[in-house]
RNA sequence: GGCGGCUUAGCCAAGUGGUAAGGCGGAGGUCUGCAAAACCUCUAUACUCCGGUUCGAACCCGGAAGCCGCCUCCA
């Protein structure tokens, strides 16, 4: 089955075929950091690190940009409350950002451009599309022109005789032709203080959706393969970036948009009022493992809304527990005589696993894919039907699952002094039969954070999850 | 008002015309000093509800209810 990817831009799955054979540009919407990314924003990234990921797999070579949104409104009323320049108030929150991607295993981009350091690429990309008569000033602002782009909607399906126009817009309007324009550059205004850029079309700061179409194609040239981002960015931000992409280039901006349903917690969406908006660091802060966050926001499928709850980390806690046991499983193997039952199942596996995630990248179905090896070779295993180098087999496909899943990376345990003569303790008082002594070393074993399992071939440590 | 999505077991979640994947949890069993891990059996006569199409529908069509999203800078 070839690879297919549902398509906003058609809402079809379409067969996915890059620009150049073999390599896929794709951009990334990412953070504005004015604060600390909270698990919903996370569902995106984790979704489009799953994209990357498996079109690794399949051999593309991709470069993957992500924007960083280091200047807005909030970003600017964040540094004006707290007194400091904004990039030192930006700063806190970028290096956050990457802490909380490292940990959740995400892998990194090729680029992430910041939009201050791209002032002249947006400003060169408003100059042109103010002399092709796509834009105009107003006051100090540059509006597009959005009558001037006759495929306006054909993303969201929205047509813009149909928008219902907000109080804000209306206070707005006087300024605009059309209340549907938007803001290529916006004016320096007291309330910026001094976050401002002298340049050829003004005093002032890009607005939000030039930031991505100018880095975009710096970055991957002015037609590419992938755009992605969540459902909110559909409309307007994806729509105007197409709108001015388009006006500027005459060419077709992107091939393929992508876009991730939301999530929500225990049942009800985010809100403050609720204070169920959480950071990543608020859920490791309750002791939970970045890989459970991980599974639980990887495990449903991206199109599907996603019911993030604790009672699903604990579950994703034992899923992940029983993958890291099963590779252990496969370490104690010591038959002889190989299986050609194993090719088979293999052999199974990795087409079945394929062709899920071919399908618009079905995760969901892909791991049942993987739990059904699990079980088949652990019957084996039970069977002793399995010989060592059928064993390294399955090992080396689990590997190679994981560089999709990102999950079974594992610190190697190193055990402390203390541990090992606790189940030196533990080994001697079972040789001597006294069950209580051994019982209370475990439980003591326990505290340290550890499990201790006894079987055929000795006492096995365990790391707790 | 316009546009769009979702509703599958105790929980999470695949399946989009041929008779319900997988994970977690639960019950029982094998193994074990006891555990743990692993394995075996069981855990949705049934897919929000009501109609319709069909030999056959969770899947298609119509309607209802509930939930969610976007409609100018919220992933």
């Amino acid at each position: 089955m070839a690879l297919r990817f549902f398509n906003t831009l058609t809402r079809e799955k379409e067969e996915f075929a890059p620009i150049v054979p073999g390599k896929v540009g794709m951009y990334t919407c990412g953070p504005t950091i004015y604060d600390y990314a909270h698990i919903g924003n996370f569902r995106t990234y984790m979704f489009e690190d799953l994209l990357r990921r498996y079109l690794e797999y399949k051999g593309f070579k991709v470069t993957q940009v992500m924007n960083i949104t280091d200047v807005d409104d909030k970003t600017i009323a964040g540094s004006r409350a707290k007194k400091i320049s904004i990039s030192e108030y930006t700063k806190e929150f970028k290096d956050a950002f990457f802490e909380d991607l490292d940990a959740l295993n995400i892998e990194r981009a090729e680029f992430y451009p910041e939009a201050t350091t791209h002032i002249k690429e947006m400003v060169d990309l408003v100059k042109k599309l103010l002399d092709k008569g796509f834009a105009y000033r107003s006051n100090g602002d540059i509006y597009f022109k959005l009558s001037s782009f006759k495929d306006y909607g054909k993303l969201s399906k929205m047509r813009l005789e149909n928008l219902k126009v907000g109080a804000r817009v209306a206070s707005d309007e006087y300024e605009k032709e059309e209340a549907s324009d938007f803001a290529l550059w916006k004016g320096w205004d007291q309330k910026d203080g001094d976050v401002f850029w002298e340049t050829e079309i003004g005093k002032g700061r890009p607005g939000w959706h030039i930031e991505c179409s100018a880095m975009s194609m710096k970055y991957l040239g002015e037609h590419f393969d992938i755009h992605t981002g969540g459902i909110d960015n559909m409309f307007p931000h994806h729509e105007n970036e197409i709108a001015q992409s388009e006006s500027a280039t005459g060419k077709k901006f992107v091939n393929y948009w992508l876009h991730s349903l939301h999530l929500i917690v225990e049942g009800k969406k985010m809100s403050k009022s609720l204070g169920n908006i959480y950071t990543l660091r608020d859920i490791l802060e309750k002791g939970y493992n970045p890989k459970m966050v991980r599974y639980v926001l990887l495990s449903t499928h991206y199109r599907q809304q996603l019911n993030f709850t604790f009672q699903g980390l604990e579950a994703a806690k034992n899923a992940i527990q029983r993958l890291f046991d099963f590779l252990d499983n496969l370490k104690t193997v010591k038959g002889e005589k190989d299986n050609p039952e194993v090719f088979n199942l293999l052999q199974k596996a990795k087409s079945k696993f394929e062709d899920a995630l071919n399908d618009d990248l079905n995760i969901s179905e892909g791991l049942g894919v993987i739990f059904d090896l699990v079980r088949d070779v652990n019957k084996l295993i039970d069977d002793e039907k399995i010989s060592k180098s059928d064993a390294l087999k399955v090992e080396k496909q689990m590997r190679s699952f994981d560089k999709v899943l990102g999950v079974l990376e594992k610190e190697k345990l190193v055990l402390d002094e203390k541990l090992k003569e606790l189940v030196e303790q533990r080994e001697q008082a079972r040789k001597e039969k006294d069950w209580d002594k051994a019982d209370k070393i475990r439980l003591e074993i326990e505290k340290l954070g550890m499990t201790i399992e006894d079987t055929p071939e000795g006492p096995k440590v365990k790391k707790k999850l």
